[in-house]
DNA sequence: TAGACTTGTTTCAAGTGTGAAACAAGATGA
DNA sequence: TCATCTTGTTTCACACTTGAAACAAGTCTA
């Protein structure tokens, strides 16, 4: 096992590895070697073995990898074992089409709390979630236990509610508004700009 | 002015820079040198420089960026003077906040109409949209002129909804999907997947 | 036993992106 | 005029990722 630095986009992959061992086992199968694995799913078959030697010798030689066993080590290095608490900043279009999301996706996540300044809105339950005023959002993380906040607020106010939440001890956030956000090294990040992605097809339309 | 390829990242960082630009409009600043414009947001002089230089010389010597001039040549690189009509296929829950959410988004895509499999949902409106027989597909993206199709599908499904509309000539398309998907090299993918985004913070939360 | 597989590991080449440095050419202001 | 600023451009070093190749060690089958 190597003991270097994981990189981000070896942990995506393990993802992706265990969504395919998940469709193998499905059907039926109990073991695969890494090539099968990387001609049936378009990878490659080196990168596989590198990814999976980072987390241990999960393989046995001459055979392959047992499915349920390996689907096993990869749902536990990679968490999806332990339930997490989901509190959602921004209780707009997207903060509600994300309740609603996540609500009903079946996975270790779980939205426990929405957040906004809007008084019209608090004190309201969305999709069985209740609102609550973000001046008290550090108390109700701490009571709610919240270990996960979503941002999904207009971006001039981003940057002040991670510092918030911050403050009160999240550290892990996944950042819907569209701009860049400063964070402290042990707090993770996770942004997804849906702007930038649509702005990127509008130019590849507008190449002639 | 440079002729070589444009980088999907440079492109990205217009979207970057288009933003800085408007902030700095509404404050009222007419002229902003890519030094300035680094140091207030965290960028690369140099980069933010070359970036722009693949597309024009829109700089004055001495003076900087005409911000006003700036922001019209990089709306127009990236094509958000046009409008594109957007068609949704899956009209779940995913689906229906996309709408929603993307309905009362001002930009230049708007979404016209929303496609499933599931009898109960067509006919119906969501936000105003009308939700057409996915085997309609074809006929109904000609007659309303939909350039953009967005997959919000379940993975199994994401592929077949590909080819589909690639059949009826779309060339840029949003994926939701969480699954890779296989498209001829004249449309353009922009894949989103929420679950390794999500897979990837539980793996920091559960780093010792 | 012999041959066919497969993993875990190392090594290497190629491609890509980043950030710094340098500099001529043009613009501004005193 | 002269000093100062900034762009556009080139060059370079560095880091990261990928994919291929090679090989010893271990496993299975005939």
């Amino acid at each position: 096992m190597k003991t270097e630095k994981i990189s981000e986009l070896t942990t995506n992959r393990l993802s992706v590895y265990l969504r395919c061992l998940n469709e193998l086992s499905e059907e039926g199968a109990k073991t695969v070697s890494s090539g099968k694995l990387a001609k049936r799913f378009h990878l490659n078959s080196a990168q596989i073995r590198k990814d999976l030697a980072c987390f241990g010798e999960f393989g046995v030689r001459g055979v392959g990898y047992y499915i349920d066993d390996l689907r096993e080590q990869i749902t536990k290095i990679l968490g999806l074992d332990k339930d997490h608490r989901v509190g959602i900043i921004g209780a707009g279009r997207l903060g509600m089409a994300l309740t609603d999301y996540y609500g009903l996706t079946q996975s270790n996540f779980e939205v426990v709390a929405l957040f906004d300044a809007d008084k019209k809105k608090i004190g309201s339950t969305i999709g069985g979630v209740e609102v609550f005023d973000f001046k008290k959002v550090k108390q109700v993380i701490k009571k709610e236990k919240i270990d996960v906040a979503v941002i999904a607020v207009p971006a001039e106010y981003a940057q002040k509610v991670l510092e918030e939440v911050s403050k009160a001890g999240i550290k892990a956030v996944m950042n819907f508004a569209p701009t860049p956000l400063q964070a402290s090294s042990d707090v993770k990040v996770k942004s997804i700009d849906l702007t930038i992605s649509l702005e990127s097809l509008s130019y590849f339309l507008a190449q002639p």
